[in-house]
DNA sequence: ATAAGCTTCTCAAAATATGGGACCAGCGTC
DNA sequence: GACGCTGGTCCCATATTTTGAGAAGCTTAT
């Protein structure tokens, strides 16, 4: 309804609905009324109650004061234990918490779902004007470093489905806009070891990142470095990038994609 | 169907069995196969499955490479989404986090929700056993510090409220049963400035809370400092209590709860 | 006071989800 | 290597569930 047709041959409408309905109050900064949130998404009001009402049982939207809605902090718990699985991020913590120091500018850690990344987790320095980028956000690959780390150390296939699924919108003049230009970006980011975001979705910011290597050399992450142009400049990427290749190393130890010492047992096969 | 009656006049069926079924995925620690979800909450497969289709394409579930399910990531976003409005979250953790530095034991943040107070968030001290909460768990007021913290200090009724709505479970042999307990266990932690849960919620670990009081000088919520009852020990409460306060007294001023200075605009009325 | 706007509730109509069951695929066993 | 299982996908007539019109209650602004 919102965001493009339910396609999928599998539909229940009720969830569809009662998901619009998250996504709008998630949208909206700013609590909404019953009556909007009807109009906003062409439910009748009687309808719009009803599933307010059995999402506020499930304390999946809650009323403020004024009797407006809201998320509600249901689904703060399941987010948790959504990236509880992956603890990924819980280990690689640490490690951010270094990097940040060390090049004092703003951490990311992403996965790749489908065409996009999600930020997993933000490490901002002591004292830097807030990034914008919220946590569980996401972002297209092709225009972020994070993404085109993955990206290019993904094997031949996977990488091809992944690019097959961008839409290459465009953020700025830079943003890489087809998928030829992508596939030479790649190239050049194997080559040396880490991929850049020069001002490709927002003007301004570049970013760079290094792809996280599981136990099968597969990516299943990257951690970049974000800043200001100006601060985050061409010389210092090889510097930077340095940090973060230690910053993976180190995580990939905590992890136990790659064991420290010597006699170690064999890798595994998923 | 799973925990409880469907209670509540309005009802959506599909939302409370989708609800259930992310539950089920939630509670889960190992991805679940069709067939599992389906029997466990007793959906016909072709329901459960029609469900499970559902949920994926709205990323509210994914499948692992083996074919099973498992909470998806939209979760986390919407979950993200969901605490930025209270952006409490954020602006306390650096406070926090000197608050840990002080203290070397872990620390929480959590606010109130009915007769529950939930963990918005924790903040660990560099080498610690882990602690077992999770961020986004929550646990009864009558038997935690920060639960105790925020009781004590909210208006007479409204704690009424609260304690007429509290099941008084018992965990250990010190878990406070009835809510004349509570009563007089409140008028010390008014008196005293600071709750104490001592091995009421598990035995070993005690813990020390401070509300956070709003700018109407309601308490919003609570940091607490918890750790094994040996090394928190009884005499150094008063110093630990003193390193909350700072800390709250930190955020206040940052959530703009309290000015630094004098000459500032008036309160706001919710 | 009065009206406008928003929310809550009821109920008959009908569109929606349901689940029985067929079909398919993979896996472990014999 | 074949067989039988268990587990997953798909289709469709049925009836259960959701729907939404509208009436009634509130709250707030005029």
């Amino acid at each position: 309804m919102r965001d493009a047709a339910p396609q999928g041959t599998y539909k229940v409408q009720a969830l569809d609905r009662a998901f619009a309905v998250l996504d709008l109050l998630g949208e909206s900064d700013t609590p909404l009324g019953l009556a909007q949130v009807a109009s906003s998404l062409q439910l009748h009001k009687s309808t719009a109650h009803r599933f307010l009402m059995v999402l506020e049982r499930h304390r999946m939207v809650e009323r403020t004061s004024t009797g407006k809605f809201r998320l509600g902090l249901r689904l703060f718990d399941f987010g948790n234990r959504a990236i509880e699985q992956y603890d990924l991020r819980d280990r690689a913590q640490p490690h951010l918490r270094r990097l940040v120091a060390e090049t004092e500018e703003t951490a990311h850690l992403c996965i790749l779902e489908a065409a996009r990344v999600i930020y997993i987790d933000k490490i901002e320095p002591a004292r830097s004007v807030r990034m914008i980028t919220r946590i569980g956000a996401s972002n297209p690959v092709h225009c972020t470093s994070v993404g085109k780390a993955i990206l290019a150390f993904l094997p031949e296939e996977r990488a091809a489905e992944v690019v097959r699924r961008i839409r290459f919108e465009r953020f700025t003049h830079r943003t890489i806009a087809t998928a030829e230009a992508l596939r030479t970006e790649m190239e050049k980011t194997r080559r040396r070891g880490y991929a850049v975001d020069d001002e490709e979705l927002e003007e301004g910011l570049r970013c760079i990142a290094v792809p996280l290597l599981d136990a099968q050399r597969q990516p299943v992450a990257a951690v970049s470095i974000s800043g200001p142009s100006f601060r985050v400049t061409a010389q210092k990427l090889p510097a930077i990038a340095n940090h973060l290749l230690q910053c993976v190393r180190g995580i990939s130890v905590d992890m136990g994609y790659i064991s420290t010492g010597r006699g170690n047992r064999a890798t595994w096969s998923a």
